[in-house]
DNA sequence: ACTTCCGCCCAAAGCGCTTTGGATACCTTT
DNA sequence: AAAGGTATCCAAAGCGCTTTGGGCGGAAGT
């Protein structure tokens, strides 16, 4: 069924169903209602290319989604991200276009979805540290909005992001308090923005406490369980082992907590662990008890939060970028306690 | 750059270009030559709308994800999915429009794809016995590829999926082999087809081996972490506790094992625990040794086919719907030993 | 009674592409 | 030299919608 057909079925132009549909004034009430029921009756939407087409407006969001080309990784937060930002798009009625792409080709990506008119705006994932696709997409006039930030990019973007400095640094804080001196940190890829911003708030931790960063306790790589069960065994087995671990993903804490009881150690005695929750549907951390202590902030509420944002950046293309610095919260659950004493 | 400023650009009619630029061979070398060049020097797409108005086809292939309303859960496998079907659209030039829906409606959600032209066909994620969603898509005429299968679907269709009967009844014959006699079985809901099939292939092998199905050692539900941890600790807990696991997901395996150890019991020696692996890329199954005994199978690649048979099934609407079948291998790993002697 | 205005509706153009049905020039045949 | 191919190219229609620029009748104003 398509409007031409519609119309003709209700004597009608297609001008006047089209008004009715779309709520346009100039149309009496019971034409209305009558249009209204018709439409419902064949089952009548507007095809979205057409209208696209038309309007000159694709109804549509494209995520790029980076596949790190050498590890071959997607980002676990990944599917919760996009189903809370499904939702947003859903009652606007917007579509969302997903591009699985790895680093490399990723502008090559932009590009083309601008040039070939497929949305009206994008979300970035994984910003790294001066990423170049804010500049990239600025200078394409594609509307964007960033999840996370681009530390050194100096033009004005939107964005939501977590405070991961003020995270890690109460985090840290927290384990000064409950007497640790040797801290590690595990931690995602150091060109990462949030990982780089993480690292910054554990440094001025261990800075506020006149304690020497050492570079044997921080790790950085790709956030998996056996990257942290091997930082951790490694960081174990040395001679001057932490007795406490920050870890940036509960999955690499999972590995973290694999070392420490593989050496026979207590999680939370022998070594307190506290990790980074992106609140994941299928990974919470514990039940009523939270097992890790936690910084906790829902990722899934992010990618609400940040449609919303990108959306009316799109219907008001004047305004200024909004952002949003998401607090995360502090949990405290059962793999943290006192330093052990040293005997 | 549209194509009418692109023709004008050269001296050519429309026809022209688009044939050129479509491969069409009533176009001279020359020519075609002298409009590719130019298509790129001005960084000319086109755009996908309108080619798709003029062509009937949308170009684009739905994922309709659903989200259980009661659990608000995202399959964790589908990040890694998504990453395998995106590779191969990518290569046929289709994009991947992403709907994320309870799952009460999702019938609307395959209805509005279908009336509106949105996608060419889609994939049906997560499919349930006897799921509607097969005989709904046969009669809207919207060509789609299961990813797994629905029994009690009499229609023919295209799916993909893992022989789970027979990868669960390999794993429970080798518990067995161990000299294992209380096997537990961890699976998934078990309205879901992949469960059911898993508990056939497991209570297959009891059946082999004269042992009775106890009720008390089959636990079904959100394979999360945390339900592989409760599962487990009930069990071990209970009068007569298994001496091994089967477990559905290397994220409840994950559970399994904390709640193992935490009994202070040796995993692969006290408790043997053998799961399903489905490879996802954060969550690898150990280094070189896998910690966990497993049934394997990458989800990625899967997507990858998957996708593959969609396409195929759309450029040739006649032919009879391809199925595929993958067998996953079992990989021994350091979570299974033979079955501790009663003393 | 005559204009004015308003409420309701319509025909047609246009969005950017593909595709049909020629047209034109240049070769080959016979 | 006339007829028939062949290789290139083009004008225009059409895909399904929105939107511009009226048209038409009846109520209100004078």
């Amino acid at each position: 069924m398509n409007l031409k057909e519609l119309s003709k079925n209700l004597g009608l132009s297609q001008t006047t169903v089209s008004r009715a549909l779309n709520g346009y004034p100039e149309v009496s009430q019971a034409t209305r209602r009558r249009v209204e029921d018709a439409a419902k009756a064949f089952n009548y939407r507007p095809s979205t290319r057409a209208k696209g087409l038309a309007t000159g407006q694709a109804l549509a969001i494209g995520h790029v989604i980076p596949v790190s080309s050498k590890h071959e990784i997607v980002n676990p937060i990944f599917g919760d991200f996009i189903a809370g930002a499904g939702e947003t798009y859903a009652r606007h009625g917007y579509e969302m276009i997903l591009s699985i792409v790895d680093d490399a080709n990723e502008s090559h990506v932009y590009e083309g979805l601008k040039s070939r008119r497929a949305v009206d705006g994008v979300i970035v994932h994984g910003p790294r540290m001066n990423d170049p696709r804010i500049q990239l997409l600025h200078d394409l006039g594609l509307p964007f909005a960033v999840h996370g930030r681009a530390t050194g990019c100096a033009l004005p973007y939107a964005w939501l992001d977590v405070n991961n400095r003020r995270a890690f640094l109460r985090a840290t804080d927290f384990l000064f308090d409950l007497g640790h001196l040797r801290i590690a940190l595990i931690n995602g890829l150091e060109e990462m923005d949030f990982a780089h911003r993480r690292r910054e708030g554990y440094s001025a931790s261990l800075l506020a406490h006149d304690v020497a960063v050492d570079p044997e306790l921080m790790r950085s790589g790709e956030m998996t369980e056996v990257f942290g069960y091997h930082s951790t065994r490694d960081m174990l087995d040395s001679d001057r082992p932490p007795t406490a671990i920050l870890c940036s993903s509960l999955i690499s804490a999972l590995g973290v907590r694999r070392a420490i009881e593989e050496r026979g150690l207590v999680l939370g005695t022998d070594v307190s662990v506290v990790t980074h929750d992106d609140a994941l549907s299928y990974l919470q951390n514990g039940g009523d008890v939270p097992i890790f202590t936690a910084t906790r902030s829902s990722v899934r509420d992010a990618g609400r939060r940040l449609a919303e944002i990108l959306l009316t950046s799109i219907a008001n293309p004047m305004n200024s970028p909004q952002h949003e610095l998401l607090e995360a919260e502090l949990m405290v659950g059962s793999s943290t306690g006192p330093a052990p004493r040293k005997d």
